[in-house]
DNA sequence: GTAAACTAGTTTGCATGCAAAATAATACTA
DNA sequence: TAGTATTATTTTGCATGCAAACTAGTTTAC
């Protein structure tokens, strides 16, 4: 049997995973620059786009797992880039809201997007376009798939 | 300021991250029936389409973290689907081989592609293509970036 | 020929990603 | 209205990803 199916230059979700990792990984140094790390970095850029949202929005907003961003609130309320705050109405939903430190960041925040792009010199703007709609079908069946599961 | 670069639908990293987390918790439940998690199944896969390779070569060929591997590679030791060999010549070195456990495992390995492609309808061949060749250019890069940091 | 430089792998410490269980509070239902 | 189902968030336990330090073995250069 040859199994050609298997061969790992043949799988998408290997791509995807070094992609991802990588590109990751390029930020950081960048991300270091700010104290964050990439899923601070992403929470961060949700807030600035949306303040005071629950932590339910932030989750939906960022995709980033619920059990870790328990933690990754923890860590950024210890550097006073948020706050917390439990509901009135719901004690059940908590409202996270900038605090000045974080509002301040943005504006160092806003050169990396630049300095990212630097870096990939091979991908002009038609393949990010492209990129970023071939990858938005992935997770529109990725969306479908985990609702029939529920 | 408006910030637009900093909206988090126009970062590819966040595609990305969103996709490569998606389609591996999509592998899941697939490789739970076969005791694998998605590094080690990447790690099998290279191991059959090249079997008594070098740690090194592993790395190569799989991208997944060195310090990781380690610990992959012990606990698919205690699976018995690989043993690990210390070179004769070269004793940095050590080989990775296939046990007939691992290898066998190949045949239910092979149903897997199939599956996976069920759960995305919206990806014809032509989009996979396309992905795939994108996501290259993207790696691309990251290795060129790479290599001006060492 | 030996010290310095390099290579192959492992270990360490920290930060997630993830599923599942646990909490706590609210909504629904008989 | 007691009892149950549901929702929002946290906790837990395991498996990486990652950079940096570390170990052991090999190669270079002087």
């Amino acid at each position: 049997m040859n199994y050609n199916q298997l061969k790992l230059d043949q799988q998408l979700c290997h791509r995807l995973y070094i992609a991802s990792n990588g590109l990751t990984r390029a930020y950081r140094p960048l991300l270091d620059a700010l104290n964050l790390t990439y899923p601070q970095y992403v929470v961060m850029m949700a807030l600035w786009e949306e303040d005071g949202i629950t932590v339910q929005r932030l989750l939906q907003k960022t995709a980033v797992n619920g059990g870790a961003m328990s933690l990754i609130l923890k860590k950024m309320m210890v550097k006073k880039l948020l706050s917390v705050t439990p509901s009135d109405e719901d004690k059940r939903k908590k409202y996270i809201h900038l605090l000045p430190t974080g509002q301040q960041l943005q504006a160092k925040a806003a050169e990396v997007p630049a300095k990212i792009q630097c870096a990939f010199p091979n991908i002009d703007k038609t393949d990010l376009h492209q990129l970023i709609t071939l990858l938005d079908k992935v997770c529109l069946d990725l969306d479908t798939t985990a609702e029939h599961e529920s």
